[in-house]
DNA sequence: TTTGTTACTGACTAAACAGTCAGCAAATTT
DNA sequence: AAATTTGCTGACTGTTTAGTCAGTAACAAA
């Protein structure tokens, strides 16, 4: 019914499947079954809607992160709530995932303000700072710390989307691998 | 002199700088100071000279790769071989380097045979099959172990490039998260 | 000398595409 | 009931771009 709703659901299905500039604004309107000039009249142009759509989903995954944390109290605990939550929303939502995959390694991501990008981020460093503190995470440059840590999250995605597990062994891989994290950065 | 190569430098600065579908022929053509119509004389079409500059500059990695390898022959020793060479290249080589980022992550990378993306890993695997042998390094499922050691190759290249440090400083962050990641695989 | 080949040119074309716009029907306001 | 606004349409256009092709100049082979 709502026709925007509709645009974006297209948009995000045709952009995995093929890409941004290998995706027509027509073919997206054409899936939707709405007409073409209706997409710019919800979007000014082509930008906007992948823009829109990226910030949709992020704040969606964002969301979901958030409130598993929520009741989380010690270090190890709220990191593993964001390393789970995270893993666990991509699994859930492999297309959406992967369309932000694309988008980040895109060149559309100059066209969001930079503090857009990081301000999700902040939490995950002020808990790193505090790590340190507590002379529980070694005293490395936050910023390396950070980025493995993200780049452990991202490799084991890859990982159990080619895998395709069952729940179960899903929720063992990903303790699994948070154990060999933390024991990296403890 | 050698209007092939030419191309594919004038291709690599514009494909990284604007993207693939944001440059035209026409700019590469112009960029190196040829014809338009001669890009098609030495590549048959665009996704052709994308491929083989992918090609070009992959096998110019892995060589550099191979050759700081051939001489080393503890298990320790091979891999961290791997890793800080593969480090030492993306570092030497920025622009090439993220150009096989963002290919790797564009839906060309369909075009491309899997065997010839997954050629050069094979003996990475072989490695790693060796240490569970040997007992040395954890018995996990070895496709989880390589992406651990992938996703942390790629995200502390991603630190590197963003810090610029000297030489010496960049040697040293190589060597101390190499330390860090063989903690966390044994 | 003639014939063929190779490397290269740049004007041209056909197709594709983002975005426009005049207009319409239904809902809402006056 | 009239006027205005909103949501939406789809035919159309100007531009951009990958790829073509007829031709040329230099050199070599027959």
């Amino acid at each position: 019914m709502d026709k925007r709703k509709r645009l974006l659901e297209s948009a995000l299905k045709l952009f995995v499947e093929f890409g941004f500039h290998e995706t027509p604004t027509s073919k997206i309107a054409k899936e939707a079954g709405i007409a073409n000039g209706t997409l710019f009249y919800f979007f000014a142009t082509k930008d906007a809607l992948v823009i829109a759509l990226y910030t949709d989903i992020k704040s969606q995954m964002m969301a979901h992160v958030a409130k598993e944390i929520e009741n989380k109290t010690s270090l190890k605990e709220v990191l593993k709530g964001y390393y789970s939550a995270s893993l666990e929303w991509a699994m859930k939502h492999k297309t959406k995932f992967r369309f932000i995959e694309q988008f980040t390694n895109s060149t559309y991501l100059n066209k969001i303000a930079d503090e857009a990008i990081q301000e999700h981020l902040q939490p995950i460093y002020k808990l790193l700072k505090q790590g340190f503190k507590n002379q529980v995470i070694q005293k490395l440059d936050v910023d390396m710390i950070f980025a493995l840590v993200s780049g452990h999250t991202f490799s084991i995605n890859q990982y159990l989307v080619t895998k395709d597990f069952s729940k179960n062994k899903q929720a063992k891989v990903i303790d699994e691998t948070f154990e060999l994290l933390w024991k990296m950065l403890t």
